[in-house]
DNA sequence: ATAATTTGTCTATTGATATAGACAACTATA
DNA sequence: TATAGTTGTCTATATCAATAGACAAATTAT
């Protein structure tokens, strides 16, 4: 990416072969292996690196099982994957019109919704009551079959009631608002952080252990500045990158 | 964060003890683990983690060591830091004044400078003929002490010939560009991602080995739109977030 | 065909990671 | 003072991670 030789730390609680299939991927993703060529031979990659071959074979192992890359025995091994999807950041930030022109196919899945008292931090966020009853929704976005993040999201329960059953039946956000008389809606705040994925993420995401997500937790409002909607969304960091979409 | 015991993963490439660090600073990071306030004893984190004490008394050592938390025989385990800081991206980036209010004391420090020819993306960004002579700029961001950004910054070497010698002088691009005549410029665009720190990041920003880095890239341009820097800066994770201010 | 290149498999060894159990050392409190 | 609760240290064991070397199997080029 910098074109810096960045080397690799061991002993660090994070293993070789995990850090090397990092950097593969970021190659990929920053265009240093291009797609449908092959990676450079094993024992180049081992000596770029500083390891073993062996600890080359176990990255490249994890990112054939991932699907990114394919080995064919005497050939070489090949780059499938494409470039991390762009999803934008901004005022009026929308799943779907986000990714569009990207994909030929997103939609949001609701895996699962309860309702719950509110915590400080909800509460505060939504302008509630601490205890007051919040909705919350467990989502999965996924665009061409792959899945590309995954959602907390919490509404007022006494103004959103059965919202629950109209992001099931929309698979959207914006269009579920719309029955509660929202037909537009800016992102008032968002925080950006990133850490390890957790096993509900790995899961969800269909990551392999040790991938990092970026992580936002934002606030929607009306035009009004009224908040809505509050909500934590984790990205799989090697597949999306965020972009900042200043205007708009 | 959510509330949610999101658990651990195993044989994933990144060792239990350091998910277990990351778990506990961002229990720190979102309030969780109160500041000045005893950790729940060792026991009771193995429990909480389904791991043995061994390897929760691993994950403290390291932040012991990382000067997060502090030990004491017979009495507990103390949270010693802080929140994250929380670094505001916008239009009007910029990285001091973005800190005011949260650091006593912050600059930026040039860890070294040279010129090279531009790469394809970076002529891209900065309107020039790839190969054109562009001034790189290392750079170490520091509040109160403690290193919180690092960030590898281009410019065509043409038209600020000797911003290294500005910067150094300085201590900060804002002033650096004023001796370029430029009194004011707008974020153009910032893409964001994460990954693991390596090995120039992890001595760069006193992090330890197997933390996350956010990633920004990031143009800037003139008010005419005229682009005159672009940017890679990484963030420790683990000590600022980053807040995206939408209009400004 | 032959050789060179590349991925795949196997054995062996070393050090780091994780679990398990026992007990010492220290602190606070009843 | 005695007791409970907590961190610190030690031994032992099993598995994972990484290195090392050798050779097989498949593909490509000479």
């Amino acid at each position: 990416m910098t074109g810096l030789a960045s080397s690799i730390e061991r002993r660090n609680g994070v293993s070789l072969w995990r850090q090397i299939a990092d950097r593969i991927l970021q190659g990929i993703a920053s265009g240093d292996f291009a797609e449908n060529a092959a990676l450079p031979p094993e024992v180049a990659l081992a000596e770029r690196y500083g390891v073993n071959r062996h600890t080359v074979r176990s990255a490249i192992a994890a990112l054939v099982q991932e699907g990114v890359l394919k080995a064919e025995q005497g050939r070489g091994t090949f780059v499938l994957s494409r470039k991390r999807l762009s999803y934008p950041i901004g005022a009026r930030t929308r799943f779907s019109t986000g990714l569009q022109g990207q994909t030929s196919e997103r939609h949001i899945a609701l895996l699962s919704s309860s309702t719950e008292p509110a915590s400080r931090r909800i509460a505060e966020a939504l302008g509630i009551a601490k205890g007051a009853a919040v909705i919350r929704l467990e989502t999965r976005g996924e665009a061409d079959g792959h899945a590309v993040s995954r959602a907390t999201i919490w509404f007022d329960a006494k103004r959103f009631a059965g919202i629950e059953a109209a992001m099931a039946e929309t698979g959207s956000i914006t269009a579920s608002l719309k029955r509660f008389g929202i037909n537009d809606y800016l992102r008032h705040s968002t925080v950006l952080s990133a850490r390890h994925a957790d096993a509900d993420d790995l899961a969800a995401l269909d990551l392999q252990p040790g991938a990092i997500v970026l992580v936002t937790v934002a606030v929607n409002v009306t035009l009004d500045g009224e908040p809505i909607q509050f909500a934590e969304s984790r990205f799989p960091a090697e597949r999306v990158e965020l972009r900042l979409s200043a205007g708009d």
